[in-house]
DNA sequence: AAAAGCGATGCACTGAATGCACCGCTAGGG
DNA sequence: CCCTAGCGGTGCATTCAGTGCATCGCTTTT
């Protein structure tokens, strides 16, 4: 769209940090973008950028201009593909940032499920931690978003939660198999692998631990989930997944077993979007069939 | 703005309901701007306006479009607005659409009162009935609406609400005065002059009659308040008025008294915004002093 | 002191947007 | 039944906003 022009010089000359690099980015001299920006700006009304002696950066008038423009951007998209919805198209695109446990079972069967219904859909999965998932949606890189326990909840705006339950995910023939439930520190008690820090399941064992006598004493951190799971076909270790992250068939070997929540408060898996954000109606309707799908995890 | 002359564009042709005569009205050849519009629309993706044989009319996809680019006109303002704050000009804009029966006393002294604090504000003040207030929000042309009892409510996102009992205004003279309430069917046995039925305080007296043995037996309807509270100064006659439409001092030789509530529910004040939208800050901040001013009208 | 990198600007040029003239079509009226 | 008025659409010449080039003045780095 032309009259967006202007915006992605200026994103470009945003990320590039100076008028001549961007220019350069965008295939135009830099002559032609200086004046295009300086024209932007008086017709504004506001500089919105800094000039500094190594170039150039967004000072807040900027910043917010960013925001809006990234914001009527997504809205445009939305309006469009209203419109091709009622040309009788039903196509349409759905962004969804999510958190790396949902990666290899839950989103992609329900990805694909929904395609079945809606083959002219088209799918972007970003995998983000729980701080950097807000960023998503608040930037308009992500319509929806599903994260555990997310961080600040600012411009979150919650379409569905549900609680997960730490598992501990260990083979069936460990000494801890077989009970309904597991205590905490029994886990500890063995060989165990947690996520790094970044990872909400990490911050729920911590807060579980905070104050109390036993420490965690993990044979191997790592952040990738998928990692942890094999690890345990291995080694005779315990590690800790979410319900919505597990799928273990009795042929694997591995059992899940869930802590008990007098130890540990379950996490909260949650489905938002921007706050006040009109989703596209692809979004929208694909945010309606993941609500459907994660009340198999309410009480 | 220049990236917004394509809106400008298309808002003139729906307007004027042919290429032609919005040509005319915006100083352009007509061929100018045919291309300019189809440019658009193959840029769009989809015909925005179906082509008649007298001229042409915005279809489904081009009121989407129209209302998209009036929510991105506004939000472009609601960034300036707060780009000027942040540049500690301390200016802004407020428009609102107001009930009739606000505009002599209660809309005006709050707006002095708040341009005493802020005098770099200005105010647009658009009388509106109970219908049109809330098609002035989602259209864009008002921030606020202070409306009594308004029709529809989608898209009007209320902000602060107080109840509004209808009172009876005469002369210190006339039978009834003197009483704490007065019945509503007492005030029939009198004359009366009513508004008309776009009133919200018309469509309350009526609901009230409903079903009773009564009925209304104005000997003037009309479309302005004002008039006929002057009216009751020359005949000794029954008006009605809500209390934030009053102000009687006692030189005046008018009185106010309620209808009981048991024969009338009152009516309710809104004041709203449309629906999800975020405010310019001077409109946001003078809602929050109107908010505070309709407490006094609460129980 | 020199070099490198930056934004800003004067000047000539180019191409996208415009204006003009005209086409084909439809609706409404004599 | 034709005829005219009004409409959207289009080919072509023209114009001016946007661009590229060369260069300036400045700051930072070497």
């Amino acid at each position: 769209m032309k009259h967006l022009q202007d915006f992605r010089y200026i994103e470009a000359v945003m990320r590039a940090g100076s008028i001549r690099k961007a220019a350069d980015d965008m295939n135009i001299t830099a002559s032609a973008l200086n004046r295009r920006i300086q024209r932007f700006e008086e017709e504004f009304g506001y500089d919105i950028f800094e000039r500094l002696s190594r170039g150039v950066r967004l000072n807040p008038a900027g910043e917010l201009l960013i925001q809006h423009f990234r914001a009527q951007q997504s809205d445009l998209r939305r309006v469009q593909s209203q419109v091709a919805d009622l040309a009788g198209e039903r196509r349409g695109h759905v962004s969804i940032a999510c958190s790396q446990a949902l990666s290899p079972y839950f989103l992609p069967s329900q990805i694909a499920t929904y395609r079945k219904d809606h083959p002219g859909v088209t799918f972007g999965v970003n995998i983000r931690d729980r701080a950097n998932a807000e960023e998503d949606l608040s930037s308009f890189r992500s319509d929806l978003a599903l994260v555990l326990d997310p961080v600040h909840l600012v411009d979150f705006e919650v379409l569905m939660a549900v609680p997960q339950v730490v598992h501990a995910v260990m083979r069936a023939d460990h000494p801890l198999a077989g009970k309904s439930e597991i205590r905490l520190r029994d886990c500890l008690d063995y060989p165990h692998v947690v996520p790094t820090a970044a990872y909400a399941v990490r911050h729920i064992i911590e807060q579980a631990l905070a104050g109390a006598s036993s420490r965690l004493r993990p044979i191997i951190e790592s952040d990738s989930f998928e990692f942890m799971r094999h690890y345990v076909e291995h080694e005779n270790v315990i590690a800790f997944q979410i319900p919505a992250g597990l799928r273990l068939p009795r042929e694997s070997g591995l059992i899940a077993c869930p802590i008990s929540t007098r130890d540990m408060a379950p996490g909260s898996l949650l489905l938002g979007q921007m706050r006040g954000r009109t989703l596209p109606i692809a979004s929208a309707k694909f945010a309606q069939a993941l609500v459907m799908a994660m009340r198999v995890f309410e009480e």
